[in-house]
DNA sequence: GGATCTCATGTTTTT
DNA sequence: CATGAGATCC
């Protein structure tokens, strides 16, 4: 029994638990994904299972692709029939079967992502002469998706105020606008999976007889409506086994609901509970420290974690003069971590809100060093990617108006406002979407219309490229569909305006054709789920080796044996949003313990004096939460405010970090142009590095040596190949050196990243 | 009809 | 700052 070796005592007992409901409480880095695989495998093979009675329901599309591969490591084969996925899968695949009983929906129906329910909010304000101004689109979403995410429909829904009175008339007709368009959104997945249980108990009855097993990872963030599958499912059987940790509760926001896990005592109050304590992750250090700082949170269930790693580094805690100068500090550290031998992959770097990453961008391409980006400006959420997706989507379902109105002008073909809106009554009168009113004036030659002059040329230009692409469609690869609308619309001379943007956006679409490409096999409506359902987490590569950038929300699940938390401020981590409301402070400590816990070895801790926001800076204040972290566990104590910084009348030694690049930073390189041995403070960099880093005490590391460029001197560039220099700028502790190149033009370099070669 | 400009406006986290 | 909406001009 290969798959319960090397389990511990708790583990064993959740991976061979009986039949019945049980409910596993797993502190972080607990092998909780362990005792699900395992699971999994003892059911198949030692409880004879077969795999296709068995749901698995995960997070992200990630974690359940891993799970499936470990499965299939310990079996020795792929689990086949397996369904594992997570719940908005494995939702909107059950819908896309029942589709017959989802009328007006067909089984065509697309998925609408956040930019779309935008799109469709504004037009149900329009529809209702409700201003746009006064309702925010985006704070009408948030009344809808809190809705939905009760299992409430706009029927049920109760309004208690005014502005809840308009959202509860802009989620009917809401609702009215995405079934007009056979759309979904995410909600939606999961809220009409249920209703359609509620509705017809023979669909309700073939699922509960097919999955007699129900497993649940992450069960902290299931909401109401997820709750109420897993419960519908599991009548009858009750073999439901649910996998959580309140403390690592983070997406109230969305709906989820710690209480679930109350309300699975109190609904199964035979289930088995087990409490998986001992953490296989973290050192003692980072532990204890995660410990003290999530036990300042109320009302929680107590969990004595331990782990075997006694000691470890102590953690880093450090101020930076403002958010510029910690992403240097980060990209220096991370520098020196890997000549000593750290791999860049091993290192993760971690913050509250994606605009934080811009400055830690600029802080790689700066020094030149690769980075892995998780979410920001996803793939998914460029503009030329959704337009191309749009195209598609319009193609699998003319019925898409959202999309249409996207793309019907895009690229410009003279289709303007007028001829849309006369195109859209003309449509409305005769029951039909506009995009399937396009295509009429293809099909049906006698058709009346009442398009005349010179809008009526690009109407019917279009109609015939839309019939066409529908008809290419059906029978050939996505890729196909995708070149010919490419080649149609001329694409790329709308999107390639010969900027160096215009480069990238191109790059992007030729992404998605290759996405498209890759799989020839792939329907056009799959393409198209697995593009709407995709998250950034999915795409994170494993293979580059490089140290990834992500959101502490994005970190969840995931672990690194060096990790960076930085924003560590007041307003920041803790967000400004959760100052007034202690629940929500105490999801913003969870967070936080989240990204503490996903540390193995080294764990540095940064805040920025000055921030900016909004373009400008402003002063910050260090977070309350470091406090929660006990003296001894820092290196050079916990000290709130740092006397030896604070108070001193300049922050010179900030100002400009000495970039100690890969190639320099050997310390000490003193040659025979470097400064005389610092009287100064060692650089930003040299401070941040830990002390017990270091092999030995060593001399503070000098500044680079400054080679002795000239005007007119000949370089040689890894990159740019040969040029010459124009000019020679001393500015603090660097050189900017202006070279032009014979291939590349005019570039500025900074003396000690460039590691210019000197010609003869 | 379309391009370009200004202005204001507001930023958490995501399947 | 960065995006979007509205106005203005071609």
């Amino acid at each position: 029994m290969s798959f319960l070796q090397g389990l511990n005592e708790p583990q064993r007992l959740a991976v061979t638990a009986g039949d019945g409901p049980v409910l596993v409480l797993a502190g972080p880095g607990s092998g909780k994904t362990r005792v699900l695989t395992q699971r999994i495998a003892y059911l198949i093979r030692e409880k004879r299972v077969p795999p296709w009675h068995i749901l698995a329901v995960t997070f992200t599309n990630k974690a359940a692709r891993e799970m499936r591969h470990r499965i299939e490591a310990l079996l020795g084969e792929p689990p086949r029939g397996l369904t594992m996925g997570t719940f908005h899968g494995t939702c909107a695949a059950m819908l896309r079967r029942e589709a017959a009983h989802l009328a007006p929906y067909t089984n065509e129906f697309v998925i609408f992502d956040a930019d779309d329910q935008r799109q469709v909010v504004k037009q149900a304000l329009a529809d209702l002469n409700l201003d746009d101004k006064k309702f925010p689109p985006a704070r009408m979403l948030n009344y809808i998706s809190a809705a939905k995410n009760e299992f409430i429909t706009p029927a049920e829904y109760a309004a208690t105020n005014y502005v809840s009175e308009i959202a509860r008339r802009v989620y009917a007709q809401y609702q009215k606008l995405l079934q007009a368009n056979n759309a979904m959104d995410f909600d939606d997945l999961l809220m009409n999976t249920l209703l359609l249980f509620d509705q017809e108990p023979d669909v309700l009855a073939k699922y509960q007889q097919r999955y007699h097993h129900i497993l649940v990872d992450e069960f902290q963030d299931t909401n109401t409506t997820q709750y109420g599958l897993l419960q519908r499912l599991a009548l009858g059987h009750g073999n439901i086994f649910v996998v959580g940790d309140a403390d690592q509760s983070i997406y109230k926001w969305r709906g989820a609901d710690v209480r679930n896990i109350n309300r699975f005592r109190e609904q199964y109050p035979a289930a088995q509970m087990i409490l998986l304590e001992q953490n296989y992750r973290s050192t003692q250090i980072i532990l204890d420290a995660a410990k003290s700082v999530i036990k300042h949170n109320r009302d929680r269930v107590h969990k004595e974690l331990f782990t075997d790693r006694q000691g470890g580094a102590k953690i880093i805690i450090r101020e930076a003069y403002d958010d510029r100068e910690e992403a240097v500090l980060v990209v220096d550290t991370i520098a020196r971590l890997v000549l000593e031998g750290y791999e860049p992959g091993d290192m993760a770097v971690m913050y509250r809100t994606n605009a934080q990453s811009r400055a830690l961008e600029e802080a790689f391409l700066t020094r030149g060093l690769p980075y892995k980006l998780v979410g920001a400006t996803r793939f998914y959420g460029r503009r030329e990617v959704k337009d191309i997706i749009a195209y598609l989507r319009l193609v699998h379902n003319p019925a898409d108006a959202i999309s249409f109105n996207r793309i019907v002008n895009t690229p410009p073909r003279g289709i303007g406002k007028k001829t849309q809106e006369q195109l859209e009554s003309w449509a409305a009168a005769n029951g039909w979407q506009p995009g399937q009113a396009l295509l009429r004036l293809a099909t049906d030659a006698d058709v009346p219309h009442p398009f005349v002059g010179r809008a009526l040329a690009p109407l019917l230009t279009f109609s015939a490229m839309l019939y066409e692409w529908v008809t290419l469609s059906d029978g050939s690869g996505v890729g196909e569909v995708v070149d010919l609308i490419l080649q149609d619309t001329r694409y790329r001379d709308y999107i390639n305006d010969g900027t160096e943007e215009g480069e990238e956006r191109w790059a992007n679409v030729l992404e998605l054709r290759g996405v498209a490409n890759a799989d020839a096999e792939i329907s056009l409506s799959a393409f198209l789920e697995q593009v709407a359902l995709v998250s950034d987490v999915d795409n994170l590569e494993e293979t580059a080796n490089a140290p990834t950038l992500l959101t502490l929300h994005a970190a969840k699940g995931l672990e690194f044996p060096i990790v960076f938390i930085t924003g560590l401020e007041e307003g920041i981590l803790p967000h400004i949003r959760a100052f007034e409301d202690m629940e929500e402070l105490a999801e913003e400590r969870r967070l936080f313990y989240v990204g503490l816990t996903r540390a193995k070895d080294r764990l540095y801790l940064l805040h920025a004096h000055r921030r900016v926001a909004y373009g400008q800076a402003d002063a910050a204040q260090r977070s309350g939460f470091l406090q929660e972290i006990p003296g001894e566990l820092v290196e050079g104590g916990n000290h709130g405010s740092r006397p030896d910084r604070r108070g001193s009348s300049r922050d010179w030694q900030w100002n400009r970090p000495a970039p100690a690049s890969i190639n320099q930073a050997r310390p000490a390189a003193a040659g025979v142009n470097s400064p005389p041995p610092p009287r100064t403070p060692p650089s930003a960099a040299a401070r941040f590095v830990s002390p017990t880093t270091r092999a030995e005490p060593r001399p503070e590391p000098a500044l680079p040596a400054r080679p002795a460029y000239r005007t007119g001197q000949r370089v040689r560039h890894q990159r740019f190949g040969e040029g010459f220099v124009i000019e020679v700028k001393r500015t603090g502790d660097d050189d900017e050196i202006i070279v032009a190149f014979s291939g590349e033009g005019i570039k500025r370099l900074a003396a000690s990243i460039a590691n210019l070669e000197l010609v003869e």
